[in-house]
DNA sequence: CTGAAAGCGCTAACAC
DNA sequence: GTGTTAGCGCTTTCAG
C-alpha cells in the first residue's frame, strides 16, 4: 500500500500538506487540496490506523471484559455497550476471561500497551488493588459498585434487589426458600445473595443454596436436588431466567404445579422467562452496559445506580 | 511510560538487545538477559502494542460483522468465534452495521488500514464485488456460501434446511402453511425461504409470508394477523425460536391448541424454544462461528458446510 | 552474541 | 499556506 510519502511525491507537495488534507485541516489552498485528494483517490489510499494511533496516543477502542462468552446476562451488558459505542464511533473488543485472574490482568494490560483507551469490567476476578494500578493507563469502569475514586461505576443495587425478591417470597407465605447462584462465595454477587437471604429469613440452611448454576440444565438438576429433599423448598429464587426455566421444567416433570407447589422467580427478564411466564427481577443490564459506555467517555468516574424492576408473572 | 530506549540505557545495552529479550530471542547472554529483565520489571515496562503491530504488520485481531447487536442468532455466531479466538490468543472486535452498506464498508476498511487481520461476515449488505476488493488486505470469511475463491465460507445449506422444514410440515398433512422472515427480499435468506416454499407447496400466497420479524413481540403480532385470516394457516415456520414463542403465546391467547390447531416450528434451538417445547431447526450457529474463526486462521478460503439438525418437540 | 542504524507510516511544532 | 524535520516506540537487517 502506498503511504503518505508516495502521495506527497505524486501530488508534488509535502507530507504535512497531505496530512492536512487527510485530517481536514484548514489553511490548505483549494488547488493543493484538490490535487492531493485526486492522488489519494487514484491510489485508493487509506491512512494506516496503527501509525495514526501510535502518534495520537488514542485508539478509539474500548474493551469489555466478560467471564463467559455464552451467557445471556453478559450478552445484555455487551449489547448495551455496543448500542452506545456505535453512536460514538468507538470500536469494542470483547474480552472473555473465564474468571481467570491472570487473563483478566492481561486484558487490563491492553490499556497499558496502548491497544485500548478504556475497559468495562462486567465481571472481576482480581482484588481492586491489582486493578487500580491499571487505571493510570486508561479509563476503567465497573459494573458493580466500588468506592475507589479512580473507577467509574454503572451498577445495580444487587443487595436491595435480592432483599426485595426474598421479601416478596416471604410475604407470599414462603418460609422454606432456596436459591441458586452462578458461582461460589468468591463471587460478591453470591455473598450479597446470602446476606440478603439471612436478612429476610434469619438462618440459611446450607442445603437451600446451590451454586455453579448457569444453564437451563443446571437449573433442572438443581431443582431435582432441591425438590427431592425431605423438607423441600416451596419457593426458589434462581440466578437467571434460564436457570429458572430449567427448574420449571423439573417441577412440571414431577407433577408439581407452579406456583402452588413451587414458586419460582428468575432474573434478567429473558425470553424464556417471558415465554414461560416466570416472575423475574430485571436488573436492566442493557441499560447498565449503556451507562458503562457513557462513563468511559466522560471520564468523571461517577457512580451511577441503575434501577431494577421486579416483574411479577405467573410463577409466584 | 518508559520505552525501549530507556530500558536499554538503564540496562547498559542496546535497544536491539532489549528487543531480543522481550521477544525471547536466542543468542542473548544470560547475564545481559537478566540485567535487562530486571530493569523491565523495575520500571514495570510493557511494549507498546501499536508500535509492535505497526512494524510487524499484524495485529492478531479480527473483526466480526453483525447487523444487530440484540439478536440471539448473531450472539451464537459471536460465541462460536470467541470460543476459538481465546484458544488462539486472538482478540475480536464486534462490528455492528445495522445492515448499512456504507458502515459495512467502513468495517472492511479496517483491514486496509491495518487495524484488523481478518473479518468474519455474519451478514452482508454489499454485493460481492465491493467486498472482494478488500480481500487483498486481509482474510475475509463469510457465514454464507459463495463461489469466490478469495472468500472462505462457513455456511449452512439454508435452502436444504428450509426445504426440509416445509416438507416436514407437508408430511404432517399441512397445506396452509405460513412463514416469517427477518427481512424482505433484499435478504438472501428470505429469497431462499420463498424458493424452498414454492418447491414444496408450489404456490405462495403473499399473505402467508410476513417479514420484519425479529422479536417475540413481532412473532405475536405476526401470528395475530395470520390467525385472524379467513383461511388461517395450520402451520407456521418462524424465523427464530423467539418469534415462534411469540406465535405460541398468541395461539394460546386465542385458545388454539398447539400443535392440533396450529403447528409451529422455529429456528436456532434457543432457550425459549426449549422451555416451550417448540420444534426447531438448529443451524448450529455456534459451530458456524467456530469454523469461521478457524478459516480466518488457515487462510485456505475453504468452503465448509455445517450440518443442521431438525429437532422435533411438541409444537409439530 | 551485540550494537548501529534504517525503517514502519504518520502527526505536529516550527520556520519561512 | 507550505515544507522541514523531529519524533511516536518498536523490529530487524547488517556488520562486527
Amino acid at each position: 500500500m502506498a503511504n503518505i510519502i508516495d502521495i506527497a511525491k505524486l501530488a508534488g507537495v509535502s507530507v504535512s500538506t497531505v496530512s492536512r488534507v487527510i485530517n481536514n485541516h484548514p489553511y490548505v489552498s483549494e488547488s493543493k487540496r484538490e490535487m492531493v485528494q485526486r492522488v489519494i483517490d487514484e491510489l485508493d489510499f487509506t491512512p494506516n490506523r496503527l501509525a495514526v494511533d501510535l502518534i495520537r496516543k488514542e485508539t478509539k477502542c474500548i474493551g469489555v471484559i466478560i467471564p463467559y462468552n455464552n451467557n445471556q446476562a453478559f450478552d445484555q451488558l455487551l449489547h448495551g455497550v455496543l448500542n452506545r459505542s456505535v453512536e460514538h464511533d468507538y470500536s469494542v473488543m470483547v474480552l472473555p476471561t473465564k474468571y481467570d485472574p491472570a487473563k483478566e490482568l492481561r486484558c487490563l494490560n491492553m490499556l497499558k500497551n496502548k491497544q485500548l483507551d478504556g475497559v468495562i469490567m462486567t465481571s472481576r476476578s482480581n482484588d481492586w488493588n491489582s486493578i487500580l494500578s491499571y487505571s493510570k493507563y486508561g479509563t476503567i469502569v465497573a459494573c458493580e459498585f466500588t468506592d475507589h475514586p479512580q473507577i467509574g461505576c454503572a451498577y445495580i443495587d444487587r443487595y436491595a434487589s435480592f432483599v426485595d425478591a426474598f421479601q416478596l417470597l416471604k410475604d407470599k407465605g414462603h418460609s422454606r426458600v432456596a436459591f441458586t447462584t452462578a458461582r461460589g462465595e468468591e463471587s460478591s454477587s453470591t455473598q450479597l445473595t446470602i446476606k440478603a437471604y439471612k436478612q429476610i429469613f434469619g438462618e440459611l440452611s446450607p442445603m437451600y443454596h446451590l451454586n455453579d448454576c448457569q444453564t437451563m440444565d443446571d437449573g433442572f438438576i438443581a431443582a431435582q436436588r432441591l425438590l427431592n429433599m425431605d423438607s423441600r423448598p416451596t419457593a426458589i429464587y434462581a440466578n437467571g431466567d434460564e436457570v429458572a426455566a430449567g427448574m420449571y421444567q423439573c417441577a412440571k416433570n414431577m407433577n408439581l404445579s407452579v406456583p402452588e407447589d413451587l414458586a419460582i422467580i428468575g432474573q434478567e427478564n429473558q425470553p424464556v422467562g417471558i415465554g414461560l411466564s416466570l416472575s423475574t427481577v430485571d436488573h436492566q443490564l442493557v441499560k447498565v452496559g449503556e451507562q458503562a459506555f457513557d462513563l468511559t467517555m466522560d471520564r468523571t468516574n461517577n457512580k451511577v445506580k441503575i434501577p431494577y424492576q421486579i416483574i411479577i408473572r405467573q410463577s409466584t
